[in-house]
RNA sequence: GUGGCUGUAGCUCAGGGGUAGAGCCCCGGUUUGUGGUUCCGGUUGUCGCGGGUUCAAAUCCCGUCAGCCACCCCA
């Protein structure tokens, strides 16, 4: 017997269901980035393996799907977007006025295990505001964000935007005395004390000449912690945006090029996972591109987002209703006499060329068989072809109410 | 890399030494131009794989592989 073949581990089959799902999601963050003027781009899938490495370093190489071309080149399937981006933003930074709000929509690969909520093929929505210096940029993406979860079905009570800035922590550090060297590790050892034993943290404070308590203490300080918290607060809250929002100093992020403030999505109620995160990268275009260009951006990927939606009453619903909607008809053509075979195609033509979704039987059936496809399609309408034609019938599906009509009328009828 | 759970029909799962099961899905029929529910019928299995114990293993034991989940990591 031949031997099966499934996906790769991590990587995913699109039947058409979880295609609509998929394709809904993309739809909403579309729309509401361009809500926002943000534009779309676009870069490519491989990418030198050095464009990450110049990011991340050498560990990265770990997490990457990379191989060396034919041209022995090394090159990597892209693990996300903003290198990318920066690149972009600085080749051709002269060709656009600041600042730039581009949005982006692609599929990213990661070597690593798959489990809930991840795996080694995702897509993910990246925004990133370019070339402004104003929290307000800051601001905007958190707002656009609310939007994002509002759009999609959620309410205040299933998610929160936990808002923080990384320089309120620095210059926290930086008054107690820590050395500039130092600040990555205290920034690491703030990010992890959520998940970390109390007493190791303390140990690891201690070792930088910080108290558990001190640093506590600066963790409720809230909007006070930083000019910039306080500015975008203010701004939100000018919005009617301030019950989605929550000052949370114990955000960090992970990532070392950050630079000010950050947020991140999360669930309530699910186990508090982050959805989404961002915040503002001044020195990565630099990095990467050689122009000094402040940015800051965030990034939503489909698996958890989906997941949650899946999980969540409302946001479910209005998932579901798109999918089943992505796969209805307006018209069900019923063939009720083979000889009219023909015809009936003809008939299904003209509702297309007037944009109506139409199939008909390929084989002839009866026409009982026919009025069931017709109900499983989804249409609202049959429309029967049979010995009389060109007159034919329309048979509303919901109500069961039919009305005679002829080819040169039908058009006008079928709305009717 | 570490730990836990699960592998039986396309899917969800039951069965725990003695002929391989249910529901769902799918397909066909329910007699000749009008419907979803109903009714009847049908297809599909190396019971993950390999070994062991036994007269007999889907079932018990050992190993192995795969999947899922959690940790680590998280751009």
């Amino acid at each position: 017997m031949a031997k099966s073949f499934k996906t790769l581990p991590g990587f995913r089959d699109f039947y058409p269901a979880e295609c609509a799902a998929r394709d809904y999601v993309f739809e909403i963050w579309r729309r509401v980035a361009n809500r926002y003027g943000f534009v779309e781009y676009e870069g490519p899938v491989l990418e030198p393996t050095d464009l990450y490495r110049r990011k991340s370093g050498e560990e990265i190489v770990n997490q990457l799907f990379n191989f060396e071309d034919k041209g022995e080149r090394e090159v990597a399937m892209r693990p996300e977007l903003t290198p990318t981006l920066a690149r972009m933003a600085a080749a051709r930074q002269r060709d656009f006025r600041k600042p730039l709000r581009w949005f982006s929509i692609g599929q990213f690969f990661r070597y690593e295990r798959h489990q809930k909520g991840r795996g080694r093929e995702f897509y993910q929505f990246n925004c990133d505001i370019l070339g402004e210096d104003s929290v307000l940029a800051d601001a905007e993406l958190v707002a656009l964000s609310v939007d994002l979860m509002r759009e999609l079905g959620f309410t205040s009570n299933e998610f929160r935007i936990r808002l923080s800035d990384r320089n309120a922590w620095v210059d926290f550090g930086t008054g107690n005395g820590i050395a500039d060297e130092d600040i990555p590790i205290f920034l690491q050892i703030i990010d992890k004390m959520e998940r970390t034993p109390e007493d190791k943290t303390d140990e690891q404070l201690q070792a930088l000449g910080l108290s558990l308590e001190a640093v506590r203490a600066f963790m409720e300080s809230g909007s006070e912690a930083s000019e910039s918290l306080a500015s975008i607060l203010a701004n939100l809250e000018a919005r009617g945006l301030s019950e989605y929002i929550e000052v949370d100093l114990g955000i960090v992020r992970g990532l070392a090029y950050y630079t000010g403030p950050v947020f991140e999505i999360f669930d309530i109620g699910k186990g508090m996972r982050a959805v989404a995160g961002g915040g503002r990268y001044d020195q990565l275009i630099k990095l990467i591109g050689n122009i000094d260009m402040p940015a800051c951006g965030f990034a939503m990927g489909d698996m958890v987002i989906t997941d949650l939606i899946r999980e969540t009453g409302g946001p479910a619903g209005k998932l579901e209703a798109a999918v089943a909607e992505s796969s209805a008809v307006d018209a069900y053509i019923v063939v009720a006499d083979p000889d009219k075979a023909g015809e009936a195609a003809g008939v299904a033509q003209l509702l297309r060329a007037a944009g109506k979704r139409v199939i008909f039987p390929f084989s002839p059936m009866k026409v009982g068989k026919q009025f069931q496809a017709a109900e499983q399609s989804g249409a609202t309408r049959a429309i029967v072809v049979g010995s009389e034609f060109p007159e034919l019938s329309i048979k509303n599906l919901q109500d069961r109410s039919e009305m005679i009509s002829r080819l040169d009328s039908l058009l006008a009828d079928f709305d009717a």
